[in-house]
DNA sequence: ATGCCGAAGTTACTTCGA
């Protein structure tokens, strides 16, 4: 089966797209972020008739995830269990499913905006109910899968200018020591090819000709458990949906898996 | 070529993103 992620910055601006990404991808599972749409205006209907089964934790102007499958969606949860709040809400940033063998989240990490911001600790606040929430199924013998916007560059490679951003999110130890701890659950990330260039970024600014000049950060991840990490057979960043009027910031990752 | 930011709520400007 085929999975991705995609941060896709506002479904309903690019419905068309992603209708048309889906029927040339073909996957079979897809987890949406940054869908900024209430759970009732999600474009349902189109999304049923290009085949899929659509289960979505909206939050209105900002925020919200989904799960697009054609292979079942069952045991839907939306948020984690701990979540943490922001501002006295608590923000539509996860969505859990299982399509067939495979047990899938869809999470929007905060971005943290400052490290002198509320919103840093609650990022990583929220890391960390992230870790306590899949370590189950993390830790389980049934293929499972964290996808989504991480919000966190792992290494320093997987940032363009390879430089220090003093004070800025996204490269802090803090951030990657709660990556890492999502990830010592069990779940490793599944290091992507990336179609031209020599790193698989997921992410360009739309300001100041960052993707023609791949000024990039990698920040969309997929983390598997061992019984889907066994399964990978190739996963590969598709940069081409990053071009042209009306794209997303984000490029979807995709993964295969022989399930 | 991939091209100098874009979306949404609200109504000309603000907030957010990373």
């Amino acid at each position: 089966m085929r999975v991705a992620t995609w941060n896709i910055n506002s479904l309903n601006a690019r419905l068309e797209r992603l209708l048309a990404w889906l029927e040339t991808a073909a996957p079979d599972v897809v987890c949406l972020q940054e869908i900024k749409c209430a759970t009732d205006a999600v474009p349902t209907e189109r999304l049923e008739q290009a085949g899929y089964e659509v289960a979505a934790n909206g939050d209105g102007r900002w925020n919200g995830v989904a799960i697009l499958s054609k292979a079942g969606i069952d045991q839907v949860e939306r948020g984690l269990a701990g979540q943490p709040e922001f501002d006295g809400r608590t923000e539509a940033r996860a969505i859990a499913a299982t399509c067939g063998p495979l047990r899938v989240w869809s999470v929007y990490v905060p971005n943290g905006r400052d490290v002198t911001h509320d919103h840093y600790p609650y990022k990583l606040a929220w890391l960390s109910a992230l870790a306590d929430a899949a370590a189950p199924a993390a830790a389980g013998s049934e293929p499972a899968c964290v996808m989504g916007d991480f919000n966190v560059c792992p290494t320093d490679e997987d940032l363009w200018d390879r430089a220090e951003w003093p004070g800025t999110t996204h490269v802090t130890e803090a951030e990657r020591k709660a990556l890492a701890a999502v990830e010592a659950t069990g779940l490793s990330d599944v290091f992507p090819r990336a179609l031209k260039y020599d790193w698989p970024f997921t992410f360009w600014d739309y300001r100041n000709l960052d993707f023609p000049k791949n000024r990039g950060m990698r920040i969309d991840l997929a983390l598997a458990n061992a019984a889907c990490r066994d399964t990978v057979t190739d996963a590969y960043v598709d940069r081409n949906e990053r071009k042209g009027k009306g794209a997303s910031d984000h490029a979807p990752l995709v993964v295969d898996l022989d399930l």
